[in-house]
DNA sequence: AGCGAGTGCTTGGTATACCAAGCATGCCCA
DNA sequence: TGGGCATGCTTGGTATACCAAGCACTCGCT
């Protein structure tokens, strides 16, 4: 039923984000109370994590554990619920304040993309 | 670590939902994709449903994948209070976004603040 | 009554999520 | 050179999520 390769992206996804927060196996697995062996195994797509564990693993990470869950294609929807649907309310915002130069909105957005993990 | 009880409310909510939409426990678990006794196990507390089952069985009942895992207690409330009126849109925008952890959320207005001074 | 089809539940078993202990390698400092 | 100490990985085992088969019951029908 899981696609496998949202499993092996979403360990891959989250091995990224462990060492962008510069934290080793351990740490993390302490954190988000998994053993450390684990969570290597759920880095590299060998088990299919259950959804606590994942909340656990987020929690450690500080990211949201539903951009987890929508890596692990467990959410079907991207929440857009108001406004625009094309473009994130952020990137919006950055797009129409005034006291922002161009390369500014650039630099910003670019960061913006980058935290989402693109 | 899951609370014990939030697992038996899904369960009954579950059930509630199940009962509202006027089906057995067989339709819903064909559709979803799990045995019948097992769903039923499900509903009266007994096992924790993985997430990939949360959100089969979500989708048999026709009610988002999120609504269930806030049930299960999976995704803490994110509670958005709307508008604060004296904070720049780009700010709010970067608070309430789902998508971002809360030291990405920092960072970026930590940026943005940053562009404003100079 | 008797049966057929519906309901939810119990039970034995299998697959797999998850862990404790330990291995192998690399880095640092005496 | 060699002993701590950190890293990620392997392995054997236990707990539990999950299923197939079947039980006990109820409700219509004839």
């Amino acid at each position: 039923m899981g696609d496998e390769k949202s499993w092996k992206a979403l360990g891959e996804f989250i091995r990224t984000q462990r060492r962008l927060a510069d934290m080793s196996l351990r740490q993390v697995a302490q954190v988000a109370k998994v053993s450390n062996p684990y969570l290597s195994q759920i880095e590299r797509g060998i088990y299919k994590p259950s959804a606590d564990i994942l909340k656990g693993i987020a929690g450690a990470l500080q990211i949201s554990a539903e951009t987890l869950f929508a890596r692990a294609g467990l959410l079907e929807e991207e929440s857009t619920p108001p406004s625009k649907k094309g473009q994130p309310m952020v990137e919006q915002a950055i797009r129409t304040d005034p006291k922002l130069s161009p390369d500014q909105k650039k630099a910003l957005i670019g960061v913006y993309r980058g935290f989402l993990g693109n």
